[in-house]
DNA sequence: GCCAACGTTGGC
DNA sequence: GCCAACGTTGGC
C-alpha cells in the first residue's frame, strides 16, 4: 500500500503570513482560500504532500521555503465566523463550501527561487505550469515531481 | 443562460 | 498606484 507523494505550490503575501511566520508557529491552517479550483486542489491533498511556499505581492516574488501538508482537508472555520473577513453567509457547517489543510514548516531556502529565475526556466517547466501560465491567478496549484526537483535545484 | 458590473489577484 | 486578466454576482 504505497501512495505517491504529490507536490503543490501555495502563495501567501509575506506581509500577511511569511515563511518566517510559519517557522515560528510550525504549523498553520491555510485559511481564506475562496476560489473553487484552489479549494479542489486542497481537498485532494494528503498528509505528507510537499509544498513550495511562495511569496506574492512583494518586492521579489518567488519561492522562499518548503512546507508540507500535515492534515487532511477539513472545513475552513473562518467561513462560519461573521467577524472574519473570510465569512461566507452562504456556507453552513452541514454543507461547508470551503476547505483547508494544515501546513507544516520544513525549511527556509538559503536563496529564494525568484519568479524571474522561474520564468527563465519556463521551457523546462512546461506549458502546464500554472504559476507562469498567462492569466492564471491560482493561489494553490499542483507541481509535478519533475517541476519540484527543477525548482528546488535553482535554490 | 447571457453579459455587464464589480471585486480580486498579483506583477510591475 | 496602475492595470490586465479572471472569477463571481445579479438583473434581465
Amino acid at each position: 500500500m504505497s501512495k505517491r507523494k504529490h507536490y503543490w505550490l501555495m502563495k501567501s503575501e509575506p506581509e500577511d503570513f511569511s515563511i518566517d511566520d510559519l517557522a515560528r508557529v510550525r504549523t498553520e491552517p491555510w485559511t481564506g482560500v475562496r476560489n473553487y479550483q484552489a479549494r479542489n486542489f486542497m481537498r485532494s491533498m494528503e498528509v505528507g504532500d510537499g509544498v513550495l511556499f511562495y511569496h506574492s505581492s512583494t518586492e521579489i516574488p518567488g519561492i522562499y521555503g518548503v512546507a508540507e501538508v500535515v492534515s487532511a482537508a477539513y472545513p475552513d472555520p473562518t467561513q462560519f465566523n461573521p467577524k472574519s473577513k473570510y465569512f461566507d453567509e452562504k456556507s453552513t457547517p452541514e454543507q461547508p463550501r470551503w476547505f483547508l489543510v494544515d501546513v507544516g514548516y520544513v525549511r527556509t531556502l538559503k536563496h529564494p527561487v525568484t519568479l524571474e529565475a522561474i520564468r527563465a526556466h519556463a521551457e523546462e517547466l512546461g506549458e502546464d505550469f500554472a504559476l507562469i501560465r498567462r492569466g492564471t491567478r491560482l493561489s494553490v496549484l499542483p507541481v509535478s515531481a519533475v517541476q519540484w526537483k527543477l525548482l528546488l535545484s535553482l535554490e
